[in-house]
RNA sequence: CGGGGUAUAGCGCAGUCUGGUAGCGCACUCGCUUUGGGAGCGAGUGGUCGUAAGUUCGAAUCUUACUACCCCGACCA
């Protein structure tokens, strides 16, 4: 991959209208556009690193026995009567109507079109349990979308449900999206905690949030400083009681003391029980050939707001800095002088294919600027590694490895591939 | 929806108070010189000043209405 190849328009100043870290550097990156309040495009760079966690989502989604379908993003009236949410949502449910007057709306979830297929086809507990999941365009008419990607109205989102015969079975379902959400968060490399919630609007009884820690975090939460314990500071609060005051208090789970924390929620788990599908009528025969209502539960991971989360956990003044595993390129060869020099050129380009042949994500910035302005761009952009060949290859052979973290080693071209070669893959 | 604010070139801004026909930096185009921390010189391109109506000989500037966008609150992955 060439840096000339690849529409990555980078700013020096950001927008005046960006407010929080990562919606500036997204801008900054040339990784998002907007289109119109809380709805963006993806360039090229923003779009490598959302596919690249929607891929570890899918991977481990995969991985818990989940089974991926697309469902679509239009969805009939009828069904939303059905469990009175077309009433109920008020006008963040943005509606639409087509040619024949037939009313619509844009999904902004998808319990009521999951629960009609499932009630559809599933006849039989041998068929249970079956966890669905899909990854896609959410809309929201959010009342005041803000922060980017952070709150936008249209937004990508993985979205699962799960149908079980009983509760116990829901219980068991629940526990490995659980844990496949601990995975996901870990593998991608981001610090988080899980928090107890309030299951609001959605209804059911139990449910959890994963909050991504951030300064930025649009969510208050209290977390215990001597166990695991954590909890949304909205359950806790009693009227006309304020946020700082719950800080040193006891830990409700009776460990240690309370601890004030922003968070960025990410991901939110539920055990929704019997709401829907006792609503539409979803059941099926059981092992005694009575008809019997599903448990159901459902698992939501917003995957546009995890490239933001993740810029609000790993910046600096100069830029990002992306977790390896969602990197949109794990190695960029600054190659000074690319256009003029063909030894420069030829070494950036030989480095470029020995490291693609051992299974590295490279791009070679061949463009005809300095020193200062690729290594700016590379900062702001946050590509793990960086390595420069300039004059001093030129001179005596060497090149330079700068790790985007700061740290910084300079050796000769020969042994560099030697030195990957051992931590790949 | 309530409160606050902004709108002038791709981005950041000046000009508005005190009306006289639009400017700066960066970016972009061409040429030459540069190439290890956002290069230099020279020559260029790009704006119905958010929209509409009004006042005036004349409006980016004054008046009114509208729209978009941002921030604070209630909703949520």
């Amino acid at each position: 991959m060439f840096w000339s190849k690849i529409f990555i328009p980078t700013l020096k100043d950001s927008p005046q209208d960006a407010e929080v870290i990562s919606h500036q550097l997204m801008l900054r990156a040339g990784m998002i556009r907007k289109v119109a309040s809380g709805i963006y495009t993806w360039l090229p760079l923003g779009l490598m690193v959302l596919r690249n966690i929607e891929n570890i989502v899918r991977e481990e989604m995969n991985a818990s026995g989940a089974q991926e379908v697309l469902m679509p993003m239009v969805q009939p009236k009828e069904l939303w009567e059905e469990t009175k949410r077309w009433d109920k949502m008020g006008s963040e449910l943005l509606r639409i109507k087509d040619r024949h007057d037939r009313e619509f709306c844009l999904g902004p979830t998808h319990e009521e079109v999951i629960t009609d297929l499932i009630r559809n086809n599933v006849k039989s507990y041998k068929e249970l349990p079956l966890n669905i999941y899909q990854i896609q365009t959410k809309f929201r008419d959010e009342i005041r979308p803000r922060y980017g990607v952070m709150r936008g109205r249209e937004f990508l989102m993985k979205d699962a449900y799960s149908f079980n015969l009983d509760e116990e079975s829901l219980q068991d379902t629940y526990l490995t999206m659980r844990n496949t959400y601990k995975k996901i968060l870990e593998r991608i490399g981001l610090e988080y905690k899980i928090v107890q919630a309030d299951s609001g609007a959605i209804g059911g009884e139990v449910s959890e949030e994963f909050h991504v820690l951030a300064e930025n975090g649009e969510d208050t939460i209290a977390i215990s400083d001597a166990s695991e314990f954590a909890i949304n500071t909205e359950l806790l609060l009693k009227e006309g009681e304020d946020i700082n005051s719950l800080e040193g208090q006891p830990s409700p789970d009776g460990n240690g003391k309370i601890v004030i924390k922003k968070g960025i929620e990410v991901g939110h788990i539920f055990q929704l029980g019997k709401v829907y599908t006792e609503a539409m009528q979803v059941n099926v025969q059981s092992q005694e050939g009575r008809a019997v209502d599903l448990f159901m539960g459902c698992y939501g991971i917003g995957v546009s707001r995890l490239v933001a989360a993740a810029i609000e956990q790993h910046h600096d003044d100069q830029g990002i800095i992306w977790p390896e595993s969602i990197a949109p390129f794990e190695v960029n060869i600054v190659a000074i002088g690319y256009t003029k020099e063909i030894k420069i050129a030829d070494a950036a380009n030989e480095l470029c294919a020995t490291l693609k042949s051992i299974g590295y994500k490279v791009i070679v910035d061949d463009r005809k600027d300095g020193y200062g302005t690729k290594i700016k761009d590379a900062e702001l952009i946050g590509i793990p590694i960086n390595i420069i060949i300039g004059n001093k290859y030129l001179e005596n052979g060497e090149i330079e490895l700068k790790h985007r973290n700061g740290k910084s080693t300079v050796s000769q071209i020969a042994e560099l591939s030697t030195i990957f070669d051992r931590f790949k893959k």
